[in-house]
DNA sequence: TTAGTCAAGGAGAAAAATTATCCTTTACTT
DNA sequence: AAGTAAAGGATAATTTTTCTCCTTGACTAA
């Protein structure tokens, strides 16, 4: 069995409230494809759920990640070749893209090691590496 | 006077043809204001070259930047809060990103150093590092 | 429990972004 | 100078995202 702050992950109803979001069925069915899924784009939330959610619309979905992105519940992934993705926010963590099949692993690791050896232990032919760092500059503080 | 080696990277007709591009006009002035403002968004260019073509179609940029880009000549970058922005493909690089005016700067550093070192010496307060690398994976090979 | 209230959902229009079509123009080749 | 294939322009069509307006329902607190 895990512990309860393991458990505490997967109970989306209690993350949104905390959040000040309404937990309703279709919030967390978006939620528990992410958590499913991993990294998904919104049409693929859309397919996923629309079985269970008859009258779904695309609108509910774009809102709820734009609400869900401002709590910090989700993150938005702006890949290079491919859709926009999203995942249910965790501890940073970078990320390993397929540029033929579009597949995303997920890799920790500090940035200061050295990135040919992560890909390396992945057997991924590394092509391209895409790094940016934001935050707020000299000017605008 | 700079050498012929730094003057043949502004010769953009040039650039093209070896690219198996034609040299026209409108190509040659989206690289011209590419160079000139650095990170550039394809309504900004837009805006800074119609005044010298008055038929200037927007497909014209869009058919232009995935030619380009076929050939390495541009490279689109996806920022996370950001339209996407075009530059022209240079050193490999990273870049610093105000979430404030949306500025962008080149940082040139191995991956393997501090970020924080490199925000620092530029007065960046670091809020976000986004990182992805690509390449094939060990299921595509 | 049961109302009341405000957030959220659904339907569809609208806006914004990107791509495609089709014809004309033009850069490059010979 | 002529021929050809590529590129441009105009416009339509898609695709993606956002907005409006009304209805529904989740949460609150009696
Ligand atoms: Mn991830
Ligand atoms: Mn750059
Ligand atoms: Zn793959
Ligand atoms: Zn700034």
């Amino acid at each position: 069995m895990g512990t309860a702050s393991e458990l505490i992950m997967y109970d989306y109803p209690t993350l949104l409230r905390e959040h000040h979001l309404k937990a309703t069925p279709q919030r967390t069915a978006i939620l528990q494809v992410m958590a499913h899924e991993g990294h998904i784009s919104i049409e693929m939330i859309y397919e996923k759920i629309k079985g269970l959610f008859p009258s779904l619309s695309l609108a509910t979905i774009y809102k709820n990640m734009i609400a869900m992105q401002e709590q910090g519940i989700v993150k938005e992934l702006k890949i290079a070749g491919f859709k926009n993705r999203y995942e249910i926010q965790k501890q940073p963590h970078h990320h390993m893209v397929c540029q033929k099949c579009g597949s995303i692993v997920d890799v920790e690791f500090d940035v200061a090691q050295a990135l040919e050896g992560v890909s390396k232990s992945h057997g991924f032919e590394l092509k391209q590496i895409d790094l940016s760092i934001s935050g707020i500059c000299d000017k605008c503080r």
